[in-house]
DNA sequence: TAACTGTTTGCGTGAAACACGGAAATTCAT
DNA sequence: ATGAATTTCCGTGTTTCACGCAAACAGTTA
């Protein structure tokens, strides 16, 4: 018996993806969770084989919480569901300890093929990740030449940070209080979200706050 | 027997809502969309009762979508699944013509007794959303007596202007070299719109120009 | 362990943007 | 033609931004 449990931030979802498993004889779903911190604290004393997780922000908050989970839980293996064609993401979720990845065309057959594949110990990816996977494999080999212009630069967490605040309307001011740091460090962090991703002003910076969901509109 | 028509970018969750109401004789999936312009070219001919909308972004364009989905088919109900509890997104899917509002924590049972409550010809929202709805509406009907300081004050097509190159990321010289005025009256403009939105920084305000089409994301 | 990379923290300086208040010229409807 | 709103602009002081620099620290790799 393959033991399952699942991550959706809806619950018509979670109850949807148990239907799709339920009439399996070998897989079990043991229950589901709205989010990852959800779900820590449900597993405890459980022994999950996978976790399929169906992650709706590609955003580093939610890398950390894979992360994060692989740290408290090592022996359970994550399989990602996700909209994300980033390469970028992918490769995270798989440096993050995913054992699988799939897109949001995996119909209900990949979905059990992929957890067939993962409970026989071998990682799984949709046909359109392998693909990905592979071209950074050989541009990385590759890369040694172009490097600096690819350069795939991520926010770090304390960046996110002062960005979600920023887009709450506080003042420079007002996120150095509520951080405990100086104003010049809170200008520092901006300043350097701006050059990571290249925009120039502070507008651009809003719409890629709002695009990436780290700030609300 | 309801025919039901379920629209979702995530093919496995398509199927996953599928199964949820598969044992249900009444009523019917007669198929799957990832998303509403795909759902549109599939439909043709066939007659849907409702449409089951998982709406991921909450932006401008899917309202308008839903408005165009709404037009172009008029009799099919439409069920909105959405993770927002933005009363700005809600009324503005009613608005939009949405029969009915599941929000995240909806599950199985909400889904089939909203699918049946509008089957009976009657709205359905989830009930967090009622609240939001019957305050909103008890604000507005309340605002009659407090016109003056809620006096709906109107930009000015200078004032837009301004705004829309603002959004565009120029600086307050490249807007003033565009418009041939000086440095001096963008920052009045700029000054003279917060003040009549009540809007504190120039997030707010990129805000609100993004709310309000004035700006593209 | 040493070297490297990236994060977090901060400063100096000058330019740009913003807050607040005032004001003249123009348009436009009553 | 008088009043209201719009469009234009300035003075003054504060805040934010651009650009560069750099120390302290953590994690990784050689």
């Amino acid at each position: 018996m393959i033991k399952i449990f699942i991550v959706d931030d809806h619950q018509i979802v979670c109850q949807g993806l148990e239907a799709l498993l339920r009439d399996i004889s070998e897989i079990e779903v043991v229950g589901c969770a709205s989010d990852i911190p959800n779900l820590m604290s449900q597993i405890k004393g459980h022994y999950i084989h996978i976790c399929v997780i169906n992650v709706y922000e590609t955003n580093e908050e939610e890398i950390e919480k894979i992360k994060q989970l692989k740290r408290e839980v090592p022996n359970m293996n994550l399989l990602i569901l996700s909209m994300s064609r980033s390469k970028d993401f992918i490769l995270k979720t798989l440096k993050a300890g995913a054992k699988g990845y799939l897109t949001k065309d995996a119909d209900r057959s990949e979905l059990i093929e992929a957890i067939y594949t993962i409970r026989g110990g071998y990682d799984y990816y949709a046909k359109p990740i392998t693909n990905i996977i592979l071209k950074n494999y050989l541009r990385e080999t590759d890369a040694e030449h172009q490097l600096q212009d690819q350069k795939e630069k991520s926010l770090s967490t304390r960046e996110v940070e002062v960005l979600k605040l920023f887009g709450q309307s506080l003042t420079n001011k007002q996120i150095a209080d509520k951080l405990f740091i100086s104003v010049r460090t809170v200008e520092s962090h901006k300043t350097n979200v701006m050059k990571k991703l290249n925009l120039k002003t502070t507008v651009d910076l809003v719409k890629f706050a709002i695009k990436n969901n780290i700030i609300e509109i």
